[in-house]
RNA sequence: GAUCGCGUAGCUCAGCGGUAGAGCAUCUGCCUUUUAAGCAGAGGGUCGAUGGUUCGAGACCAUCCGCGAUCACCA
């Protein structure tokens, strides 16, 4: 029955009639002289153009186009057949009628939805009123040997789209996500404006004359971030190297060396746990600027982020998790303990470890009575206030502890020039007014070492090359993290980060 | 790592002890402006894997694999 099929095997194990069949259908059109895998192909317009320039007077305008994309659908009646293509700019219908087809016609028959063609023609309206090209000539640009889960789509009364069956088996959207990208229009739309949030970020900083660097990724000592690392080795040096988890402190060599404004839009890798707020590789952004402080950090955030859910969205809010978010400058701001007083109805100012303990109990915070007085603070703070934190909210001022990088606070005692940014309950951003001073910086890298040495595996490492650099003179400077990830899903409306990665991390398939 | 849920045709799902089902997709026939095209017919399954209970298991039990959610860990 399927003759060809022993000659041609393929790679994979072939399991199902179809693949059979459209294997066998590549034969066939071979052995009729075509070829279906061919080099290139001269388009003229894009759907988008035709869509949209189209005009019902003047059909000449577009008597001779060229289109080329994937068959998403066909629709065959006898002597004359109907598909749509999709191409980067969506979808658009082709008409194919057999007088006007005498050599191609009979081989439509041995199409699939799929395949890639090009198409030359005419474009006109049809009778149910939708923009189609009326084909002259097609070509086959490649055949696809496999199926595709394409859904169908049906536009109700009013307008909406409404689609049967869509592809939906998350697990298999994520591992073939070239799959999910041709057929979940929304998902491709959303690494569109991923793409977009970055170009503008970037152009938005280039226009100020900060510069994009690149830091080693490799790292003898990491740094910058309290997170475990993956570890790698080098061969020929024969030494391990980690992952870095940050580039804070390169980046701050760099302005050591005379840069005013640097920032670098990184992978970092941090081994831990995976949910739908982390992945094991993620994207952040980090800036550093000279002779800045952390509420000039504050306002330039607010407007980038404000321009980029323009760019993106055409207006300052956007709906996330079932609630309009505003990016409407200016942010909120309050410090660290303000906000605690406000949700916790106490202030925690000055007190003690054991105060915080047993007032856990009291407004309801579970907690390990064995934690530290950082951990007791962070907990309450994680389950009273950050649940709240849904508009755009700047947390500022933190306790010096729990923040090795950044300077004292100019007037409170205790604390330091830091805020992180958070949006529907989660942080986005984490920015300081950069320690320069290398006493204290190396006094609180000890202090770290010490916690290390005391069995806290995410202390940070003591950098005595950092530290030299510091020696050297660190002009004021503010610097500034944004996790893109989290921004995207945010300006997106997606609600795992694994909806704005293309490839997310999963477990091998084994079978 | 823990708990819960899920895994059946290419896709979306039903079936929950008694001969493996539907819609779409695919194939055959008819149909020259259709559009969730239509009409008539057909093929397609190691029911995630391995054990067990039972006369009989897709279903019940155990273990394992994968995915998701929640928690833990963690920015």
């Amino acid at each position: 029955m399927y003759q060809f099929y022993p000659q041609r095997v393929m790679s994979d194990i072939i399991k199902t009639d179809q693949e059979l069949r459209r294997l066998e259908e590549l034969n066939l059109l071979e052995e009729a002289g075509v070829n279906v895998y061919p080099y290139s192909y001269d388009k003229t317009h894009s759907s988008i153009d035709i869509l949209t320039n189209f005009d019902d007077a003047n059909p000449e305008v577009l008597s001779s186009v060229s289109v080329a994309g994937r068959i998403m659908s066909i629709r065959r009646m006898g002597k004359a057949s109907f598909c749509h293509i999709q191409d980067d700019s969506g979808k658009i219908q082709i008409y194919l009628k057999q007088d006007e087809l005498p050599d191609f016609y009979e081989k439509t028959k041995l199409l699939d939805i799929g395949d890639i063609i090009g198409v030359k023609g005419f474009v006109f309206r049809t009778r149910m009123g939708e923009v189609s090209v009326h084909s002259k000539e097609i070509v086959i640009l490649c055949k696809s040997l496999k199926p595709l889960p394409v859904a169908k789509e049906e536009v109700d009364e009013q307008g909406n789209k409404i689609v049967h069956d869509a592809f939906a088996d998350v697990e298999l959207r994520y591992r073939k996500r070239y799959i999910d990208l041709i057929v979940n229009p929304e998902v491709k739309d959303t690494f569109k404006k991923r793409s977009k949030i970055i170009a503008t970020m970037r152009n938005y900083f280039d226009e100020q004359g900060w510069i994009e660097v690149e830091t080693p990724v490799l790292q003898p000592i990491y740094g910058g971030a309290t997170a475990r690392p993956f570890v790698t080795h080098h061969n020929a040096l024969d030494i391990d190297l980690y992952l870095r988890i940050a580039d804070e402190l390169y980046l701050k060599r760099l302005i050591v060396g005379g840069f005013e404004g640097v920032y670098e839009i990184s992978k970092n890798f941090r081994n831990e746990g995976m949910d739908k707020m982390h992945n094991p590789e993620f994207t952040s952004m980090e800036i550093y600027v000279a002779y800045k402080d952390y509420e000039w950090m504050m306002n330039m955030l607010e407007d980038l982020i404000s321009k980029l859910c323009i760019a993106v969205n055409g207006t300052d809010e956007v709906e996330y998790d079932g609630q309009m978010i505003s990016f409407k400058k200016p942010f909120r701001r309050a410090s660290m303990y303000e906000l605690l007083k406000e949700y916790t109805g106490h202030d925690l100012q000055g007190k003690t470890k054991d105060e915080l303990i047993s007032l856990c109990k009291e407004i309801d915070v579970p907690i390990d009575p064995k934690s530290s007085f950082m951990k007791v603070l962070d907990e309450i703070f994680s389950v009273k206030v950050q649940p709240n934190l849904i508009q755009p909210t700047f947390n500022m001022d933190y306790p010096l502890e729990m923040s090795p990088l950044a300077k004292k606070h100019r007037t409170k005692e205790g604390l330091v020039e830091r805020f992180e940014l958070f949006v529907s309950g989660f942080e986005v951003a984490n920015a300081f007014s950069e320690l320069n001073d290398p006493r204290d910086q190396r006094e609180r890298l000890e202090d770290q070492a010490r916690e290390r040495a005391a069995g806290d595996d995410e202390a940070m490492i003591l950098d005595e090359d950092f530290l030299n650099a510091l020696e050297i003179g660190m002009p004021p400077t503010s610097g500034l993290g944004v996790g893109i990830d989290r921004l995207v899903m945010l300006l997106t409306g997606r609600k795992s980060i694994r909806d704005v990665l293309f490839f997310p991390q999963m477990k091998p398939e084994t079978k």
